[in-house]
DNA sequence: CTGAAAGCGCTTACAG
DNA sequence: CTGAAAGCGCTTACAG
């Protein structure tokens, strides 16, 4: 059942049945009626894809990201599925491993469909965007990247301070007097550099040393916080605080803290970061940093809306995390 | 850059770039270089949209699952566009909450596209594929559930045993000695009930007593888990064991519990269900149920495709959970 | 207010 | 092995 089909049966050209699709004005109300009863009846569904091949436009994102099951991934992914869907977008996920092979292979199919516009999530987005043939592929579209900037014609950034949140948590450790305290990095991202950033910044703000020593990159896992915890024993390094790059890391170093008899917060303070579920569970729950993934997508949409359908509204702004006191973190 | 630039330039027709580009045999070598050159000369990059008007297919299946930022979820959501993406298929994630509405909705606009076929994932959807306008809509399509039956024509199920993996946890309990055992019941899906029924089955086999009493039914999180315990001990019940319906609620259980100074396991052992990261994060680590979601993915899409491309190469059967010991559970 | 016609960029019988 | 032509199901100037 096609347009032409409706029109022959509503004794009209296909043109009018297009516009009474489409909900044009110019029809007359009696015409418009007929149309849409002889619709009705056959419960007519216009063919997305011939609309797309004249249009150009699919109504469909990508959303590039990592791997949506890190929690914070997940819940970006999520935010940004629902606002589009709410939208009349689709979104179309694809799980990139942060590679930069993947991220390829993944765009040259995406440029093959007439996909609208790319939401790129993961501060590694900054990094393969440097890429000359990721460029090439990426500037075909209009983009939006959380977290980062990517310097194309037709792209936004939504930006994260997580320089200033990490500061927030050094803040909250000093206040509590701590001054023996120690960063637990994760890997080498670009938020995971700016976060380092603002734990040296805000040390030195305090007045506080801040070395070489103080910062220790682990991985970014439950793991990584486990291991950094068993260097920071042998290495026989007295702090009273230790500042995690991510909840995981935190809940790691709690659990091998705690495993070795080392209480916490009474004897060692831990801080996430991501304000995830994992900082709920932890024993005791996590004092972490909230980054609002559910903003940052929200902002997303708006953006690659605002690219895609041309509306210059945009809004954008640089966005503040908050810290979510929980009861790792004791006076001293 | 299209077909007709591509041909002018070879000197050749459209239908023989056609062949070109598709690799289908009948060029002549010679014919087939020019062209090749030309494309690889402009880059160019077949219009997806056009070709799939044609078709009738747009190498694209949309995944309706509950809610990605649930970890079973996303895991399987993860496995499930992986391996699509590994086998030319794009992954639309349509996030329905598990309400009849929303899933009425994204179908709806999926019915204007041409997606090859929709894996629904989640018990609900057993539920909601009763409902006569959601069948209609369903019988579209090649559709594969996950842990359901549908019983349309062009629809697979991928089952999984949770009466099974439950027993398997009341059996763990058994040979530890336990026989005061409690099911806490995550709310009222189909795997939710079957759980329960395995529950109630085990309970049955080792002739231990079970009844209305020792089903509590609990929020599907760790707040249930939190509430179910409290409840236990309003009524002053008097068991040695909990087994849960997923992780998050044994997470609830085991905080409510700690936090009441009730040791786990020594006093109370607790089981949960889903082997998700929870379970290991958890302080006792939980001994819990590893229910498979990436074989279960991966089965989805083995089926989805041979629905598809019709290569009847299907395989199927029931999955079997496996019990993950943790150190939730002590011998009495 | 309405319609004939061109066009979007492909694939695919069919004929040669 | 190659090509002319129809067709997929729409939208959109353009003319009336």
């Amino acid at each position: 059942m096609n347009i032409y089909d409706i029109a022959r049966e509503a004794g009209v050209s296909i043109t009018t049945v297009s516009r009474v699709i489409n909900h044009r004005e110019q029809v007359n109300a009696v015409t418009r009626e007929r149309v849409e009863k002889v619709l009705k009846a056959h419960n007519y569904k216009p063919n997305a894809t011939a609309r797309n091949l004249v249009t150009k436009s699919s109504r469909t994102v990508a959303v590039l990201t990592i791997d949506i099951r890190e929690p914070h991934y997940a819940r970006t992914a999520y935010t940004i599925e629902r606002e589009l869907s709410h939208r009349g977008y689709e979104a179309i996920i694809c799980n990139t491993g942060g590679e930069l092979k993947e991220t390829e292979r993944y765009l040259q199919s995406l440029m093959e469909k007439d996909v609208d516009g790319i939401i790129l999530v993961g501060s590694v987005f900054n990094e393969i965007g440097k890429d000359a043939r990721i460029r090439d592929m990426l500037k075909t579209f209009p983009v939006v990247l959380a977290n980062g900037r990517l310097d194309l014609e037709r792209s936004y950034s939504v930006l994260v301070d997580d320089q200033y949140g990490i500061g927030l948590s050094v803040d909250h450790l000093v206040e509590n007097g701590h001054r023996e305290i120690c960063y637990f990095m994760d890997l080498d991202t670009g938020s995971a550099r700016e976060k380092k950033t603002g734990f040296i910044q805000s040390m030195k703000k305090h007045g506080l040393e801040c070395g070489q020593k103080q910062v220790i990159k682990v991985a970014h896992s439950v793991e990584g916080g486990r291991v950094g915890v068993q260097q920071l024993i042998e290495e026989n390094r007295q702090v009273t605080a230790i500042v995690c790059g991510n909840d995981e890391i935190a809940v790691g170093a709690v659990k091998e803290l705690t495993s070795r008899g080392i209480k916490v917060p009474e004897q060692i303070s831990v801080t996430g970061y991501n304000h995830s579920e994992y900082a709920r569970i932890c024993q005791p729950e996590l004092t972490t940093i909230d980054n609002k993934p559910e903003l940052v997508a929200m902002l997303c949409v708006q953006l690659i809306i605002s690219l895609i359908e041309k509306t210059d509204s945009y809004s954008s702004g640089v966005i503040r995390p908050e810290l979510v006191p929980g009861k790792s973190v004791a006076q001293l």
